[in-house]
DNA sequence: CTAGTTGCAAAGAGTTTGCATGGCG
DNA sequence: CGCCATGCAAACTCTTTGCAACTAG
């Protein structure tokens, strides 16, 4: 949606519609809720928000879903993922800085700050 | 390889053979490896194997790969996944322990620790 | 006007299913 | 011997590609 790319009606509708998901969905999904985008503008608008780190990808069941994951400027975030109810929940915590330096000083691994998800429950689903 | 399975000769050399591979792998090269089983025992396996929690499915570039973990007895096991030579590092370290109750006090979210992959660069590869 | 974008149809790749044969226990 | 496993061929699904028409800038 910026640099060299044209921005057009069907790239609006998608952003729009990916932007709102609060859970990971699927190619299949946003076809059946959007009309007027081709199947195929779908997969490469997916491709290109991929490449620019916008979306990550993941499986489950066996099929492929999709994360948006916004921008973020700070160096401290992280996600944690419900496997329940399967939301995404964004957090800002220092507490990354320590476990990245154990995990240098200990394991000597240069741990990727920028793609750590932390699956689980949370705690809505956690009482049910 | 237990319970009401029949042990066959075919799934003796596909576990013989994925219990050797340090990196992930993916279906094609196990079939390539492996002579006298078919493309489907192979894939009928793997479904095994991950319903019991003994592989982890994975995404690279697109296309679908697989990592053998061991079963563990100890609590306090999660791995270091290198994104440069593809080693996936089984580590056994008590931060997991602060890790997880710091994520559950601060965060309210019960993390759960036999998923627990962190993506890097290992030591190896960072000279590079 | 030019170059990027769209979407249909068709091709391609990976995976699953049906079914007859074979092998474990 | 009975039941599960195997593997070929065919079916299926998801994704990508070719191409002509369209559109943003």
């Amino acid at each position: 949606m910026d640099r060299c790319n044209y921005q057009t009606k069907q790239k609006k509708i998608l952003l729009d519609l990916i932007q709102k998901k609060e859970k990971e969905f699927c190619i299949k999904e946003l076809h059946q809720e959007v009309e007027n985008v081709g199947l195929t503008t779908i997969y490469r608008f997916i491709e290109q928000l991929e490449n620019e780190g916008l979306l990550k990808r993941m499986m489950k069941n066996g099929d492929t879903y999709y994360q948006y994951l916004e921008k973020c400027s700070s160096n401290n975030h992280f996600y944690l993922k419900c496997n329940s109810c399967h939301k995404m929940i964004h957090v800002d915590c220092s507490c990354i800085d320590k476990i990245s330096n154990h995990i240098l000083e200990e394991h000597g691994f240069h741990m990727d700050r920028n793609q750590l998800i932390i699956s689980g429950i949370c705690n809505n689903c956690i009482g049910r």
